[in-house]
DNA sequence: TAAGATTGATGTTTCAATCTTT
DNA sequence: AAAGATTGAAACATCAATCTTA
């Protein structure tokens, strides 16, 4: 192992990481809000509401899968729960806990952004590759990424 | 063209980018917090002062290469600037403008940021890549992303 | 004592308006 | 009128502390 550490191309693949999903998550956000629907963040959690179906989720287990800290995720559910999107419910099981249950609302607002989400992905990402193989080849390296593997 | 709009590998590579990015960002920043540094816009932003040399930057070139909006970038100017990594100065070619300078300041601790930064990179990418083609193959793949293209 | 969740205070980003110079 | 830059107010994120139950 001799040349420098970390390598050229490492430190472009991470200076380009940066920038296209900064360049990429703002032209999609701003297409949300052209067409009057709110944030990202909002769509993933109703998401999550929605895959967890009647039982309901925890906030603990919503902050895992979205990678939010414990009280960013606290004050996104005041905001949903204030826009009828969302639901708190007590927890059987934990007492400490809560159960969390998507509204007909949050619902139909997940369903009015998909189709400007979708569209979304496909312009400002889709078009500019071309091919699926290349999308599944940027998808298999980005998912090495984040391979778990305790890092310190 | 059969199948859906954008394909389940555009998706993958879409819902990927943004996590990949995420993780490795929060973890490149608590390393920095843990070296007692400030967070990467700063370093960010030190570079592109100390890359325009004696001449300096103006505010909006800034905006440019940190793809910040306007009043980010002012905001951003005055906390460097009371840190006392920044100084402003008149532009003579437009009055309307400014010139920012690094100071040595700014550029000692640039220099104090790198190798903490550069090891972040090396342990939160690098590592994950395992080969150069593998971080070259990211790098270009992710390259053609940001290609401009007036997309809407 | 630790885990789940919230809250007050503080810092940062965003929105809309403003000011100056071109 | 448009471009460069700043600013007050509001929204959101972060830090540190708190509260409750396991």
């Amino acid at each position: 192992m001799t040349g420098p550490i970390p390598s050229a191309a490492v430190v472009s693949a991470w200076a380009r990481l940066m920038r296209a999903q900064r360049i990429a998550l703002q032209k999609v956000e701003a297409d949300l809000k052209s067409a009057n629907l709110p944030p990202l963040g909002w769509y993933d959690a109703l998401l999550e509401l929605k895959r967890a179906g009647a039982p309901g989720i925890r906030p603990v287990e919503l902050e895992r899968r979205l990678l939010l800290a414990q009280h960013n995720v606290s004050r996104l559910i005041d905001r949903l729960e204030s826009a009828g999107h969302v639901e708190r419910r007590a927890c059987d099981e934990d007492g400490r806990g809560q159960k969390l249950l998507l509204t007909t609302q949050g619902l139909d607002l997940l369903e009015r952004m998909w189709p400007v989400y979708r569209r979304a992905i496909q312009d400002h990402v889709g078009s500019k590759l071309d091919t699926d193989a290349n999308a599944s080849a940027l998808a298999d390296l980005l998912g090495r990424l984040t391979d778990e593997a305790a890092d310190r």
